[in-house]
DNA sequence: GCCCAGGTGAAGC
DNA sequence: GCTTCACATGGG
């Protein structure tokens, strides 16, 4: 299940204001992780990654053996950003609970180190009420619309890009339709205020959800309007660390019926019935290893849709 | 112009 | 239950 506490720096390691830091990592491919479509704020940019966690500023860069973090303020504590890398997570041990097949054994190899994130719900929430019917391009261009718009701004170091926090529940509680569907966000503007309202009102409470079973922390979420199964799953999966979340979505759906059902038509809802038995307790992660290797490496041919 | 995109909800069988 | 359609917008 969820940990309610975020994971701590270990004791032992250096104590003291900093704004540079370098952790060890195993099996960590972090363009893959950034860049494989769970947040879509990130940007590469000379040899690294910028992006913004919280309201912090933070530059990655990663070699073959750890992950080196430099952020604009000096830096006590170091939790939340092994926390959202999940730095501390086996991947080696978790791959093991994958069933081995051939799909799944070939997804592995061709996605070494992909990673699963651990994002603030509320950011995620909303990003991916954004996504739907959107090429993972144009959400990125969406969300940096709708932070340029309504975000705070935030420290960052002389010469960077301009970078603003992710909109807080009250402030986009605040906007008109009209000014969301300036973010080109088209009909899914209402969607956006409706669930800006339920968080500011009280109404639903994101921290709530990380202590209720996944099912009813699933139900709570689609709830909302413009939230099904899928974007549920997405929020469920990459914000809480629900292991058994598994979004299906166009490219997944590809993917299970190319290499599990190759020659005969299956309903979503089978689909959802198969990853549920077949993919074991983390069937979440196997899933992002699917939709990444589909993306990435498979040859798609048509097959029987139902 | 046409098709599709990390979908959803309503309507019609 | 399953299929079809509209919903904004932009990329290929």
């Amino acid at each position: 299940m969820n940990r309610s506490v975020p994971a701590l720096v270990s004791e032992k390691e250096p104590v003291g204001l900093a704004t540079t830091r370098i952790f060890a990592v195993e099996h960590y491919d972090l363009t893959a992780t950034l860049s494989s479509g769970q947040a879509f704020r990130w940007r590469a940019v000379a040899g690294g990654w910028v992006g913004v966690i919280g309201s912090r500023w933070v530059r990655l860069e990663a070699d073959h053996c750890s992950i080196r973090a430099q952020t604009a303020e000096p830096v006590l504590s170091w939790g939340w950003l092994t926390d959202y890398l999940q730095c501390e997570l086996d991947l080696g041990r978790l791959i093991k609970t994958f069933p081995e097949d051939e799909p799944m054994r070939n997804a592995v190899a061709a996605c070494h180190g992909l990673r699963l994130l651990r994002q603030d719900p509320w950011e995620c929430l909303i990003s991916f009420i954004l996504s739907s019917t959107k090429q993972i391009v144009q959400i990125r261009q969406i969300v940096e619309h709708l932070c340029a718009a309504f975000g705070e701004p935030i420290v960052q170091p002389p010469g960077e890009l301009p970078f603003r926090a992710f909109p807080s529940p009250a402030r986009l509680a605040q906007a008109t339709e009209a000014e969301l569907r300036s973010c080109k966000m088209g009909f899914r503007a209402p969607y956006v205020l409706a669930a800006a309202r339920a968080v500011t009102s009280g109404d639903l409470d994101l921290e709530r959800l990380r202590h209720l079973p996944v099912e009813a922390a699933r139900e709570r979420l689609m709830l909302l309007t413009g939230v099904g199964r899928k974007i549920a799953d997405c929020t469920l999966l990459f914000a809480y660390g629900f292991p058994s979340a598994f979004p299906v979505d166009v490219w997944v759906m590809k993917a299970l019926r190319q290499l599990y059902f190759p020659r005969r038509a299956v309903s979503l809802r089978r689909l959802h019935q198969f990853s549920a038995e077949h993919f074991g307790p983390h069937a979440g992660y196997a899933q992002q290893y699917l939709f990444h290797y589909v993306r990435t490496k498979m040859v798609l041919h048509p097959t029987p849709k139902k």
